[in-house]
RNA sequence: GGGGCGGUAGUUAAGUUGGUUAUAACGCCGGCCUGUCACGCCGGAGGCCGCGGGUUCGAGUCCCGUCCGCCCCGCCA
């Protein structure tokens, strides 16, 4: 028998004790955090998972505690039996448990640590690919715990949530058929059909089309999702969505459960009454083609200016008002070889304050990055006093009045930077939004956490059905079964670059943390959409068979959403990455530096599988 | 697939136009210290400069290749 352990239990947590607690005998563990030797007498911080509590060692009051205290090293675990003191003039006001220490009476040590490769405390500067080698030391860091915990309580207040308003949860399965388009699939082999493959799925989206199918109106579940593209800050290969569908709704009705969950999550989890920002308890709504135009992309960062200003007009007016490089554009607009109500070409400007003070060197590091990104270049124009142009490759052939009608426009001042982009529309849409965040992080726009600004949720509605390809063919820009505006189904057949869905997306701060659609019930109609899209009868049996049998058996009118869970964690966290989030995460390489993860395998197993590999 | 940045003691970094023994801080080890909490003071150990090749009398430094990490474009909801 032990006597830590089996006779004496842990009493109190090491963040736990108060001043109320003086005076109580307490038995705590943990490890070493940090040990101050005095000579005399020593201090060693115990840390868990809650906090940290000073437990002071002191030899006239207990000896063999001290001798021990004096052979212990940073993260040695050990267990105390103490007293709980008044620490008196002593107090640490940084320490939620600084009011109070331990004096030691008995203690052991559960077991020794060679000394870690870094430290195990907040704000330390690690390199990420170490902290990943040694995730269960990083993971021992109250910053990475907090963030482990956060996300614990929003798994936690979801699920309150959904079963309060008569949701159920499903299971889905993850291994899938394979089936092309869309995201790659991760592709497991199946020992017993040598040669053929299960595909990790990538979302849950059909099963939950078939629950509704089959009766299970208002149904969500937690689920992990795989995806083998590649990754970014807010990317991972496998990740966790916070699914949900819903039958004999509209997209209000969805909007209605999503906001009340949201609501509830920023209350319980953050204690943040998101009321006080939202007084209807509605988050606002904007239109995908308007977000495009001021923003560039569909999930745009609203917690600061910078907004872009669409110039194509104003160059089709002005015949490119000079400009060598932009007159060919208008030209074409001018003969009809461009749509004016679809540009595959477009002409946006942004305008850095003069507050900003942008040196020459800063624009040309800009210019740096936007080539970085595809752009060929970064045309610019510093506003004259007299609204003249000065440092611009524009400023020796622009006429005055194109020039006056860009200032007009952009609302710039003197001193004030325009910067310029024009070409393709989705490559300028794409460096002008990167180049908007990049600005407002820079400028220092971006408000700081707390404050007031903080928050800052939209819905992304009404966007197209289809986007064009190079070969001038139509594909479902999101996926096929999502149901088009009523009104918009005649253009089906005659204009279907303009036909907007009951598509949506929730932003928060910049990030898109769910997204969703109504989903098309109606053969007739899902018939037409194949038929755009070019998707034969036959393809489309083959990919969605049992979804269009189980639409043909009774599919009640439905539609659902997905939140990107680790997204959720990441901003509720307030974390850097999602990696933060991520109890043990992959690399931007897709590897797995603590396991090695993925290795190779031996032949015998490949062999059973009937694979090789060229490798 | 493409662009950018990085890899130097255990950790984080500095390292000049290529030139003597590669620095510093923290950590670690030893000693001293009874009120510290980023404890303090004294002393010490610690290096495949990511890896491979090349140029050179001489490479941490220059060139080529490669691996790893981060950020971005493409891709992806």
């Amino acid at each position: 028998m032990a006597r830590f352990i089996d006779e004496l239990k842990r009493t109190h947590s090491c963040g736990q004790l108060r001043e109320d607690d003086i005076g109580a005998e307490v038995v705590l563990f943990g490890w070493v955090r940090s040990r101050r030797d005095h000579g005399g007498c020593i201090f060693i911080d115990l840390r868990d998972r809650d906090g940290l509590t000073q437990v002071v060692f002191d030899p006239q009051v207990a000896k063999e505690p001290f001798e021990l205290a004096d052979r212990a090293r940073s993260e040695w675990v050990i267990g105390v039996r103490g007293k709980v003191r008044d620490r008196g003039q002593m107090r640490n006001p940084r320490l939620a448990t600084g009011a109070i220490e331990v004096v030691a009476l008995e203690a052991t040590i559960f077991n020794r640590a060679e000394t870690p490769p870094f430290e195990i405390e907040d704000d330390i500067d690690t390199n990420e690919d170490k902290r990943l080698e040694y995730r269960y030391l990083d993971l021992r860091r109250p910053a990475l715990q907090k963030n482990l915990f956060v996300r614990s309580k929003l798994n936690h207040v979801t699920r309150s949530y959904f079963v309060d308003n008569g949701f159920v949860e499903v299971e889905t399965p993850f291994m899938v058929k394979y089936t092309p388009g869309g995201a790659r699939n991760f592709l497991v082999p199946s020992r017993m059909h040598p040669g053929s493959f299960y595909a990790l799925a990538e979302s849950p989206q059909l099963y939950k089309q078939l629950l509704m199918c089959a009766a299970f109106d208002k149904y969500f579940q937690i689920v992990r999702c795989f995806r083998d593209e590649d990754l970014r800050l807010d990317r991972q290969l496998e990740f966790t969505q916070i699914d949900v569908e819903m039958s004999f709704i509209n997209q209000d009705d969805l909007f209605t459960a999503v906001e009340g969950l949201v609501f509830r999550l920023w209350k319980e989890v953050l204690g943040i009454d998101l009321l006080e920002r939202y007084p209807d308890g509605r988050f606002p709504r904007m239109e995908f083609d308007e977000s495009m135009r001021r923003f560039g992309n569909d999930k745009p960062d609203l917690r600061f200016g910078l907004e872009h200003v669409d110039l194509t007009d104003l160059v089709i007016e002005h015949g490119g008002g000079a400009i060598p490089m932009l007159a060919p554009m208008a030209e074409k607009f001018r003969s009809g070889g461009y749509r004016r109500d679809l540009p595959p070409e477009i002409v946006k400007a942004l305008v850095v304050p003069a507050s900003a003070g942008m040196s020459r060197t800063e624009t040309d590091k800009l210019e740096a990055l936007v080539k970085s990104m595809g752009a060929k270049g970064l045309a610019r124009a510093k506003v004259a006093e007299d609204g003249s142009w000065t440092q611009s490759p524009f400023a020796k052939n622009v006429t005055d009045a194109f020039r006056q009608a860009v200032n007009e426009a952009t609302g710039a001042k003197a001193g004030d930077l325009i910067l310029f982009q024009f070409g393709r529309a989705q490559l300028v849409h794409t460096v002008m939004a990167n180049l908007r965040l990049h600005l407002g992080k820079k400028l220092g726009l971006i408000p700081e956490s707390g404050s007031d600004g903080k928050w800052d949720f939209l819905w992304i509605v009404d966007p197209p059905l289809f986007e064009q390809q190079d070969d001038g063919g139509w594909a479902a820009a999101h996926h096929v079964f999502t149901r088009p505006h009523d009104e918009h189904i005649p253009l089906l057949e005659t204009d279907p670059g303009k036909v907007l869905c009951y598509r949506y997306d929730l932003v928060l701060n910049g990030f898109e943390i769910a997204g969703g659609s109504i989903r098309l019930h109606d053969p007739e109609v899902q018939r037409k959409v194949f038929e755009v899209i070019g998707l034969s009868d036959e393809e489309a049996r083959d990919k969605f068979g049992f979804l269009l049998d189980a639409l043909r058996y009774g599919a009640p009118p439905h539609g659902g959403i997905a939140f990107g869970m680790d997204r959720v964690a990441l901003l509720a966290a307030d974390a850097e990455s999602l990696r933060d989030v991520i109890a043990f995460p992959k690399t931007q390489r897709a590897n797995d530096v603590m396991t090695g993860a993925p290795g190779r395998v031996d032949a015998a197993q490949l062999a059973e599988l009937e694979i090789r590999t060229l490798k």
